[in-house]
DNA sequence: AACTGCGGGTTGG
DNA sequence: CCAACCCGCAGTT
Protein backbone atom coordinates (compact mmCIF):
# COMPACT_ATOMS: atom_id res chain seq x y z
CA UNK A 1 0.00 0.00 0.00
CA UNK A 2 2.65 2.63 -1.12
CA UNK A 3 0.97 6.11 -1.24
CA UNK A 4 0.07 6.74 -4.77
CA UNK A 5 0.00 10.84 -4.59
CA UNK A 6 2.43 13.67 -4.54
CA UNK A 7 1.07 17.06 -3.46
CA UNK A 8 1.92 18.22 -6.83
CA UNK A 9 -0.47 15.10 -8.70
CA UNK A 10 -3.35 17.16 -10.69
CA UNK A 11 -5.51 14.24 -9.70
CA UNK A 12 -5.17 13.64 -5.45
CA UNK A 13 -6.93 10.40 -4.75
CA UNK A 14 -10.43 10.80 -3.47
CA UNK A 15 -12.18 9.46 -0.88
CA UNK A 16 -9.19 8.80 0.73
CA UNK A 17 -10.15 4.98 2.95
CA UNK A 18 -9.22 6.72 6.35
CA UNK A 19 -7.88 9.70 7.73
CA UNK A 20 -4.77 9.96 9.68
CA UNK A 21 -4.47 11.18 13.21
CA UNK A 22 -2.98 14.76 13.37
CA UNK A 23 0.81 14.95 13.85
CA UNK A 24 1.85 17.76 15.41
CA UNK A 25 5.51 17.01 14.77
CA UNK A 26 5.82 15.36 11.64
CA UNK A 27 9.70 15.15 10.42
CA UNK A 28 10.81 13.40 7.53
CA UNK A 29 9.77 13.05 4.12
CA UNK A 30 5.75 11.77 4.78
CA UNK A 31 2.55 12.81 3.71
CA UNK A 32 -0.79 12.43 5.56
CA UNK A 33 -3.88 13.31 5.04
CA UNK A 34 -6.44 14.82 7.47
CA UNK A 35 -10.18 15.22 7.27
CA UNK A 36 -11.32 18.34 6.17
CA UNK A 37 -12.53 18.68 9.82
CA UNK A 38 -9.49 18.35 11.51
CA UNK A 39 -9.21 21.53 13.44
CA UNK A 40 -5.34 21.44 13.48
CA UNK A 41 -4.99 20.63 10.08
CA UNK A 42 -7.51 22.96 8.71
CA UNK A 43 -5.48 25.75 10.31
CA UNK A 44 -1.72 24.24 8.85
CA UNK A 45 -0.76 23.90 12.52
CA UNK A 46 2.58 22.72 13.05
CA UNK A 47 5.02 21.73 16.22
CA UNK A 48 8.04 23.06 14.44
CA UNK A 49 7.81 26.82 13.99
CA UNK A 50 6.93 27.10 10.10
CA UNK A 51 6.39 30.24 8.65
CA UNK A 52 4.73 30.32 5.41
CA UNK A 53 6.39 30.75 1.99
CA UNK A 54 5.25 31.85 -1.29
CA UNK A 55 5.27 29.26 -3.47
CA UNK A 56 3.19 31.04 -6.11
CA UNK A 57 0.39 28.35 -6.33
CA UNK A 58 -2.70 29.22 -3.88
CA UNK A 59 -4.00 25.98 -4.44
CA UNK A 60 -1.03 24.33 -2.46
CA UNK A 61 0.32 26.24 0.54
CA UNK A 62 4.02 26.04 1.40
CA UNK A 63 5.57 26.42 4.50
CA UNK A 64 9.37 26.43 5.96
CA UNK A 65 10.82 25.73 9.05
CA UNK A 66 12.32 28.54 11.08
CA UNK A 67 14.53 26.47 12.91
CA UNK A 68 15.02 26.96 17.07
CA UNK A 69 15.99 29.48 18.92
CA UNK A 70 18.72 28.30 21.43
CA UNK A 71 21.01 30.38 24.18
CA UNK A 72 24.09 31.01 22.11
CA UNK A 73 26.15 29.60 24.92
CA UNK A 74 23.97 26.43 24.93
CA UNK A 75 24.09 26.98 28.63
CA UNK A 76 22.00 24.21 30.62
CA UNK A 77 18.87 25.33 32.58
CA UNK A 78 18.05 23.88 35.99
CA UNK A 79 16.61 20.81 35.00
CA UNK A 80 19.38 20.67 33.11
CA UNK A 81 17.70 20.98 29.86
CA UNK A 82 18.64 23.67 26.96
CA UNK A 83 16.61 26.66 25.89
CA UNK A 84 14.78 25.80 22.75
CA UNK A 85 12.33 28.47 21.59
CA UNK A 86 10.07 28.98 19.33
CA UNK A 87 10.90 31.26 16.76
CA UNK A 88 8.87 33.94 16.36
CA UNK A 89 7.09 33.67 12.69
CA UNK A 90 6.71 37.66 11.56
CA UNK A 91 9.84 38.12 10.78
CA UNK A 92 9.71 41.76 12.28
CA UNK A 93 9.02 39.68 15.56
CA UNK A 94 11.58 37.22 15.27
CA UNK A 95 14.29 40.05 15.08
CA UNK A 96 13.45 41.42 18.25
CA UNK A 97 13.18 38.07 19.44
CA UNK A 98 17.03 37.56 18.75
CA UNK A 99 17.79 40.66 20.30
CA UNK A 100 16.97 39.49 23.76
CA UNK A 101 19.55 37.60 25.82
CA UNK A 102 18.56 34.11 26.99
CA UNK A 103 16.47 34.12 30.16
CA UNK A 104 19.16 31.89 31.96
CA UNK A 105 22.35 32.97 31.59
CA UNK A 106 21.71 36.39 29.89
CA UNK A 107 23.96 35.66 26.76
CA UNK A 108 22.59 36.29 23.53
CA UNK A 109 20.15 34.07 21.45
CA UNK A 110 20.35 32.16 18.54
CA UNK A 111 18.82 31.07 15.57
CA UNK A 112 19.59 27.90 14.71
CA UNK A 113 18.22 27.22 11.32
CA UNK A 114 16.66 24.40 9.71
CA UNK A 115 18.79 22.87 7.15
CA UNK A 116 17.42 19.57 6.37
CA UNK A 117 15.97 19.16 3.49
CA UNK A 118 19.34 19.82 1.11
CA UNK A 119 20.63 22.62 3.25
CA UNK A 120 17.62 24.28 2.49
CA UNK A 121 14.35 24.70 5.16
CA UNK A 122 11.97 21.30 5.31
CA UNK A 123 9.31 22.70 3.89
CA UNK A 124 5.12 21.07 4.33
CA UNK A 125 2.81 21.61 1.72
CA UNK A 126 -0.84 21.61 2.34
CA UNK A 127 -3.47 21.23 0.36
CA UNK A 128 -7.34 20.93 0.66
CA UNK A 129 -8.79 18.72 -1.95
CA UNK A 130 -12.46 17.59 -0.93
CA UNK A 131 -13.15 16.40 2.34
CA UNK A 132 -9.20 15.96 2.83
CA UNK A 133 -6.43 17.90 3.81
CA UNK A 134 -3.42 16.34 2.41
CA UNK A 135 -0.23 16.66 4.18
CA UNK A 136 3.01 16.45 2.92
CA UNK A 137 6.51 17.38 4.47
CA UNK A 138 9.74 17.42 2.86
CA UNK A 139 13.11 17.04 4.43
CA UNK A 140 14.02 15.76 8.36
CA UNK A 141 14.31 18.60 11.13
CA UNK A 142 18.21 18.89 11.69
CA UNK A 143 17.51 21.05 15.07
CA UNK A 144 15.84 20.24 18.33
CA UNK A 145 12.38 20.77 18.21
CA UNK A 146 11.35 24.22 19.71
CA UNK A 147 8.17 24.74 21.82
CA UNK A 148 5.25 23.43 20.50
CA UNK A 149 2.62 26.41 19.25
CA UNK A 150 0.54 26.31 22.32
CA UNK A 151 4.12 25.92 24.51
CA UNK A 152 4.51 29.53 23.44
CA UNK A 153 1.54 31.01 23.01
CA UNK A 154 1.14 29.70 26.79
CA UNK A 155 4.31 31.04 27.97
CA UNK A 156 4.30 34.20 26.29
CA UNK A 157 0.66 34.91 28.20
CA UNK A 158 2.40 33.76 31.32
CA UNK A 159 4.86 36.03 31.18
CA UNK A 160 2.20 39.50 29.94
CA UNK A 161 0.38 37.52 33.22
CA UNK A 162 3.44 38.03 35.29
CA UNK A 163 4.53 41.16 34.00
CA UNK A 164 1.15 43.02 34.69
CA UNK A 165 0.78 41.53 38.09
CA UNK A 166 4.65 41.94 39.08
CA UNK A 167 3.80 45.78 38.39
CA UNK A 168 0.97 45.63 40.50
CA UNK A 169 2.32 43.98 43.60
CA UNK A 170 5.53 44.58 42.94
CA UNK A 171 5.99 46.81 46.35
CA UNK A 172 4.27 43.75 48.35
CA UNK A 173 5.45 40.31 47.71
CA UNK A 174 6.60 39.58 44.01
CA UNK A 175 6.90 36.31 44.47
CA UNK A 176 3.80 35.17 45.70
CA UNK A 177 1.92 36.78 43.96
CA UNK A 178 3.05 34.50 41.35
CA UNK A 179 2.50 31.70 43.02
CA UNK A 180 -0.79 32.99 43.76
CA UNK A 181 -1.65 33.48 40.10
CA UNK A 182 -1.54 29.93 39.35
CA UNK A 183 -4.30 28.53 41.00
CA UNK A 184 -6.53 31.07 39.63
CA UNK A 185 -8.07 29.91 36.61
CA UNK A 186 -10.35 26.91 36.34
CA UNK A 187 -11.24 23.89 34.13
CA UNK A 188 -9.26 23.59 30.95
CA UNK A 189 -7.55 27.35 31.24
CA UNK A 190 -6.15 25.83 34.16
CA UNK A 191 -3.90 23.25 32.86
CA UNK A 192 -3.05 25.54 30.39
CA UNK A 193 -1.85 27.99 32.72
CA UNK A 194 -0.48 26.37 35.08
CA UNK A 195 2.50 25.38 33.55
CA UNK A 196 3.25 28.88 32.19
CA UNK A 197 2.92 29.98 35.46
CA UNK A 198 4.97 27.68 36.62
CA UNK A 199 8.06 27.79 33.75
CA UNK A 200 8.73 29.48 31.08
CA UNK A 201 11.68 31.37 29.88
CA UNK A 202 10.59 34.50 30.64
CA UNK A 203 9.91 33.34 34.19
CA UNK A 204 13.57 32.76 34.21
CA UNK A 205 13.85 36.18 32.86
CA UNK A 206 11.92 36.92 35.53
CA UNK A 207 13.91 35.00 38.21
CA UNK A 208 17.06 36.49 37.43
CA UNK A 209 16.05 40.32 37.67
CA UNK A 210 14.12 39.88 40.62
CA UNK A 211 16.12 37.30 42.23
CA UNK A 212 13.39 35.18 42.48
CA UNK A 213 14.84 31.83 43.52
CA UNK A 214 12.55 28.96 42.00
CA UNK A 215 14.29 25.85 42.08
CA UNK A 216 12.71 24.64 38.70
CA UNK A 217 12.80 20.54 39.94
CA UNK A 218 10.68 21.68 42.51
CA UNK A 219 7.50 22.01 40.08
CA UNK A 220 5.63 19.23 39.33
CA UNK A 221 6.76 17.72 36.62
CA UNK A 222 2.57 16.76 35.61
CA UNK A 223 1.98 19.99 34.69
CA UNK A 224 3.98 19.77 31.30
CA UNK A 225 1.50 16.89 30.81
CA UNK A 226 -1.21 19.26 31.48
CA UNK A 227 -0.19 21.69 29.03
CA UNK A 228 -0.65 19.19 26.61
CA UNK A 229 -3.45 17.21 27.75
CA UNK A 230 -5.35 19.84 28.14
CA UNK A 231 -5.40 21.58 24.71
CA UNK A 232 -5.01 18.42 23.05
CA UNK A 233 -7.56 16.48 24.57
CA UNK A 234 -10.02 19.12 25.15
CA UNK A 235 -9.59 21.00 21.97
CA UNK A 236 -7.78 20.26 19.12
CA UNK A 237 -6.33 16.55 19.32
CA UNK A 238 -9.35 14.98 19.61
CA UNK A 239 -9.24 12.60 16.53
CA UNK A 240 -5.41 11.39 18.59
CA UNK A 241 -7.31 10.56 21.38
CA UNK A 242 -8.94 7.77 19.14
CA UNK A 243 -6.11 5.88 17.91
CA UNK A 244 -4.03 3.91 20.58
CA UNK A 245 -1.47 5.38 20.14
CA UNK A 246 -1.93 9.33 20.09
CA UNK A 247 0.01 11.48 17.89
CA UNK A 248 2.13 12.40 20.34
CA UNK A 249 4.78 14.84 20.04
CA UNK A 250 7.53 13.57 21.01
CA UNK A 251 8.42 10.80 18.90
CA UNK A 252 11.09 9.77 21.40
CA UNK A 253 8.94 8.22 23.48
CA UNK A 254 7.88 5.96 20.93
CA UNK A 255 11.23 5.46 19.53
CA UNK A 256 11.83 1.48 21.06
CA UNK A 257 8.76 0.45 19.67
CA UNK A 258 9.26 1.75 15.89
CA UNK A 259 12.83 1.27 15.44
CA UNK A 260 12.64 -2.31 16.98
CA UNK A 261 9.79 -2.89 14.33
CA UNK A 262 11.54 -1.98 11.80
CA UNK A 263 15.16 -2.60 12.35
CA UNK A 264 14.94 -5.68 14.94
CA UNK A 265 17.68 -4.68 16.88
CA UNK A 266 16.91 -1.93 18.87
CA UNK A 267 20.68 -0.61 19.84
CA UNK A 268 19.53 2.42 20.69
CA UNK A 269 18.61 1.37 23.74
CA UNK A 270 21.57 1.21 24.97
CA UNK A 271 23.35 3.88 22.60
CA UNK A 272 21.26 6.65 23.07
CA UNK A 273 19.90 8.86 26.24
CA UNK A 274 16.56 6.97 25.56
CA UNK A 275 17.24 4.50 28.50
CA UNK A 276 16.83 7.13 30.37
CA UNK A 277 13.62 8.76 28.86
CA UNK A 278 12.30 4.72 28.89
CA UNK A 279 12.87 4.71 32.63
CA UNK A 280 10.85 7.82 33.39
CA UNK A 281 8.05 6.64 30.76
CA UNK A 282 7.49 3.93 33.45
CA UNK A 283 6.90 6.29 36.54
CA UNK A 284 3.87 6.45 37.71
CA UNK A 285 3.20 9.43 35.80
CA UNK A 286 2.68 7.78 32.63
CA UNK A 287 -0.27 5.60 32.60
CA UNK A 288 -3.77 6.17 31.83
CA UNK A 289 -3.83 8.87 29.66
CA UNK A 290 -2.02 8.66 26.53
CA UNK A 291 -1.42 11.90 26.51
CA UNK A 292 0.61 11.16 29.71
CA UNK A 293 3.08 10.25 27.77
CA UNK A 294 3.78 13.62 26.19
CA UNK A 295 4.47 14.78 29.75
CA UNK A 296 6.33 11.81 30.29
CA UNK A 297 8.63 12.70 27.98
CA UNK A 298 9.11 16.61 29.03
CA UNK A 299 9.86 15.26 32.35
CA UNK A 300 11.96 12.74 30.73
CA UNK A 301 13.79 15.62 29.61
CA UNK A 302 14.25 17.61 32.65
CA UNK A 303 15.78 14.50 34.71
CA UNK A 304 18.34 13.71 31.23
CA UNK A 305 21.01 15.85 31.03
CA UNK A 306 23.15 14.59 29.22
CA UNK A 307 23.55 15.73 25.85
CA UNK A 308 23.18 18.29 24.08
CA UNK A 309 26.33 19.23 25.89
CA UNK A 310 27.82 21.00 22.74
CA UNK A 311 25.59 22.59 20.87
CA UNK A 312 27.93 24.17 18.91
CA UNK A 313 29.37 21.31 17.41
CA UNK A 314 26.44 19.59 16.84
CA UNK A 315 25.07 22.04 14.94
CA UNK A 316 28.36 21.97 12.75
CA UNK A 317 28.17 18.48 12.25
CA UNK A 318 24.88 19.11 11.35
CA UNK A 319 25.40 21.57 8.79
CA UNK A 320 27.47 19.06 7.23
CA UNK A 321 25.26 16.65 6.89
CA UNK A 322 22.76 18.74 6.09
CA UNK A 323 24.26 18.77 2.82
CA UNK A 324 25.36 15.43 2.59
CA UNK A 325 22.31 13.64 3.36
CA UNK A 326 20.77 16.22 1.07
CA UNK A 327 19.35 14.51 -1.06
CA UNK A 328 15.63 13.76 -1.06
CA UNK A 329 14.23 11.04 -0.52
CA UNK A 330 11.09 10.06 -1.25
CA UNK A 331 8.87 10.18 0.58
CA UNK A 332 7.09 7.24 -0.53
CA UNK A 333 8.30 5.37 2.45
CA UNK A 334 6.02 6.90 4.63
CA UNK A 335 4.10 5.44 6.79
CA UNK A 336 0.67 7.04 6.33
CA UNK A 337 -1.32 4.25 7.24
CA UNK A 338 0.00 5.31 10.65
CA UNK A 339 -3.20 5.88 11.98
CA UNK A 340 -3.22 3.64 14.38
CA UNK A 341 0.47 3.80 14.94
CA UNK A 342 0.97 7.89 14.46
CA UNK A 343 4.00 7.49 15.20
CA UNK A 344 5.25 5.71 12.53
CA UNK A 345 4.93 8.16 10.45
CA UNK A 346 7.53 7.66 9.45
CA UNK A 347 10.24 9.66 11.38
CA UNK A 348 12.20 11.01 13.99
CA UNK A 349 11.90 7.84 16.09
CA UNK A 350 13.58 5.96 13.21
CA UNK A 351 16.56 8.60 13.07
CA UNK A 352 17.70 6.95 16.66
CA UNK A 353 17.82 3.71 14.61
CA UNK A 354 20.58 1.39 14.92
CA UNK A 355 23.57 3.23 13.58
CA UNK A 356 23.15 5.28 10.78
CA UNK A 357 19.61 7.06 11.58
CA UNK A 358 17.43 7.26 8.67
CA UNK A 359 17.40 9.22 6.40
CA UNK A 360 16.01 10.09 2.89
CA UNK A 361 18.49 8.46 -0.04
CA UNK A 362 20.56 10.86 -0.70
CA UNK A 363 19.69 8.93 -4.50
CA UNK A 364 16.46 11.33 -5.08
CA UNK A 365 16.36 14.93 -5.86
CA UNK A 366 14.40 17.36 -4.02
CA UNK A 367 11.29 17.98 -5.35
CA UNK A 368 10.23 20.71 -3.00
CA UNK A 369 8.29 22.94 -5.31
CA UNK A 370 4.66 22.66 -5.74
CA UNK A 371 4.90 23.15 -9.30
CA UNK A 372 2.37 24.21 -10.95
CA UNK A 373 -0.66 22.17 -10.64
CA UNK A 374 -2.85 21.83 -13.49
CA UNK A 375 -5.59 20.25 -10.99
CA UNK A 376 -7.88 23.35 -11.22
CA UNK A 377 -9.48 21.20 -13.73
CA UNK A 378 -10.52 18.79 -11.46
CA UNK A 379 -11.29 21.29 -8.89
CA UNK A 380 -14.57 23.00 -9.64
CA UNK A 381 -15.04 23.93 -6.45
CA UNK A 382 -11.52 25.41 -5.57
CA UNK A 383 -13.29 26.88 -2.83
CA UNK A 384 -10.37 28.34 -0.01
CA UNK A 385 -9.20 25.98 2.53
CA UNK A 386 -11.72 27.02 4.68
CA UNK A 387 -14.87 27.07 3.31
CA UNK A 388 -15.69 22.99 2.92
CA UNK A 389 -14.11 22.62 5.79
CA UNK A 390 -17.25 22.76 7.65
CA UNK A 391 -20.03 20.85 5.47
CA UNK A 392 -18.80 17.23 6.31
CA UNK A 393 -20.28 16.46 9.01
CA UNK A 394 -20.56 12.24 8.86
CA UNK A 395 -17.00 11.78 8.32
CA UNK A 396 -16.04 11.19 11.52
CA UNK A 397 -17.60 8.29 12.74
CA UNK A 398 -16.15 7.06 8.70
CA UNK A 399 -13.04 8.27 9.87
CA UNK A 400 -12.79 6.59 13.35
CA UNK A 401 -13.99 2.80 11.71
CA UNK A 402 -11.02 3.86 9.26
CA UNK A 403 -8.73 4.59 11.84
CA UNK A 404 -9.12 1.35 13.74
CA UNK A 405 -9.52 -0.88 10.62
CA UNK A 406 -7.56 0.03 7.97
CA UNK A 407 -5.18 2.07 9.64
CA UNK A 408 -3.13 -0.66 11.36
CA UNK A 409 -3.03 -3.03 8.82
CA UNK A 410 -0.58 -2.11 6.69
CA UNK A 411 1.85 -0.17 8.70
CA UNK A 412 3.83 -2.93 10.23
CA UNK A 413 4.21 -4.53 6.83
CA UNK A 414 4.87 -1.31 4.81
CA UNK A 415 7.40 -0.30 7.31
CA UNK A 416 9.50 -3.17 7.10
CA UNK A 417 9.16 -3.53 3.43
CA UNK A 418 10.59 0.39 3.12
CA UNK A 419 13.31 0.30 5.97
CA UNK A 420 14.45 -3.28 4.41
CA UNK A 421 15.10 -1.60 1.08
CA UNK A 422 16.48 1.69 2.99
CA UNK A 423 18.75 -0.52 4.51
CA UNK A 424 20.56 -2.77 2.11
CA UNK A 425 20.37 0.34 -0.55
CA UNK A 426 20.05 3.51 0.54
CA UNK A 427 21.66 3.81 3.56
CA UNK A 428 25.25 4.83 2.76
CA UNK A 429 25.35 6.84 0.11
CA UNK A 430 26.92 9.48 0.14
CA UNK A 431 26.79 10.32 -3.36
CA UNK A 432 25.34 13.66 -3.38
CA UNK A 433 24.40 12.79 -7.42
CA UNK A 434 21.04 13.79 -7.61
CA UNK A 435 18.75 11.92 -9.87
CA UNK A 436 15.47 12.12 -11.47
CA UNK A 437 12.81 13.25 -9.43
CA UNK A 438 10.18 11.53 -11.17
CA UNK A 439 11.30 8.01 -10.26
CA UNK A 440 13.50 8.21 -7.55
CA UNK A 441 10.45 9.37 -5.36
CA UNK A 442 9.33 6.27 -6.07
CA UNK A 443 11.64 4.79 -3.93
CA UNK A 444 11.64 4.90 -0.61
CA UNK A 445 12.29 7.37 1.61
CA UNK A 446 13.98 7.66 4.96
CA UNK A 447 17.29 6.32 4.80
CA UNK A 448 19.11 8.12 8.16
CA UNK A 449 21.59 10.54 7.75
CA UNK A 450 24.64 9.27 8.11
CA UNK A 451 25.51 11.37 10.73
CA UNK A 452 22.78 13.16 11.77
CA UNK A 453 23.99 15.15 14.66
CA UNK A 454 20.30 15.96 15.05
CA UNK A 455 19.53 12.20 15.99
CA UNK A 456 22.32 12.90 18.27
CA UNK A 457 20.97 15.66 19.81
CA UNK A 458 17.26 15.22 19.74
CA UNK A 459 17.94 11.56 21.47
CA UNK A 460 19.63 13.23 24.18
CA UNK A 461 17.19 15.90 23.94
CA UNK A 462 16.73 18.26 26.32
CA UNK A 463 14.60 20.21 24.19
CA UNK A 464 13.84 22.99 26.22
CA UNK A 465 10.40 22.30 27.74
CA UNK A 466 8.96 25.55 29.69
CA UNK A 467 8.52 23.75 32.30
CA UNK A 468 12.14 23.17 32.59
CA UNK A 469 12.39 26.39 34.08
C1' DA B 1 1.70 42.61 18.76
C1' DA B 2 1.82 38.32 16.33
C1' DC B 3 0.10 35.14 13.41
C1' DT B 4 -1.55 33.70 8.90
C1' DG B 5 -2.20 33.60 4.14
C1' DC B 6 -1.78 36.06 -0.24
C1' DG B 7 0.69 37.56 -4.00
C1' DG B 8 4.11 40.69 -6.43
C1' DG B 9 8.78 40.62 -7.16
C1' DT B 10 13.90 39.20 -7.16
C1' DT B 11 17.64 36.03 -7.48
C1' DG B 12 20.38 32.07 -8.55
C1' DG B 13 20.66 27.59 -10.57
C1' DC C 1 11.46 27.31 -15.48
C1' DC C 2 12.06 26.23 -10.73
C1' DA C 3 12.70 27.05 -6.01
C1' DA C 4 13.94 29.94 -2.27
C1' DC C 5 13.15 34.09 -0.32
C1' DC C 6 12.03 39.13 0.55
C1' DC C 7 8.45 42.38 1.24
C1' DG C 8 4.07 44.52 2.03
C1' DC C 9 -0.91 44.01 2.62
C1' DA C 10 -4.87 42.56 5.00
C1' DG C 11 -7.68 39.86 8.03
C1' DT C 12 -7.42 37.41 12.60
C1' DT C 13 -6.40 36.28 17.14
Amino acid sequence: MKLSWDINDPKLPQEPKHFDAFQEWPDGYVRFIYSSEEKNAQRHLSGWAMRNTNNHNCQILKKSCLGVVVCARSCAMPGGTRLQLRPAICDKARQKQQKKACPNCNSALELIPCRGHSGYPVTNFWRLDGKAIFFQAKGVHDHPRPESKLEAEARRSAVKKHMSSFHHSQKKRPLNSEAGRCHDSGGYANNLQNLPCVDGPERVGVVADTSFSIPAQSYPLLQNTDLYKAPYNSASFQEDQLSPYPACPNPRIYVPRPCSYEFGVPTFISSSPYPTFYKDLTSPVIDADPFSLNGSHYNAVTTSEKSFDDPGRHYGLKAAWGKASSGDRSDYGQMQTSTSHPYYSGESPCRYGPSPSPIASPLQTVITTTTKVSYQAYKPSTLKYSDNLCDVKNLQSYTHMAENISGSIYSGMKIQEDFGIVKSALLYQHDPTKSKPAESVETYRYGPPLGNSYAEHEGQTLRFESAEY
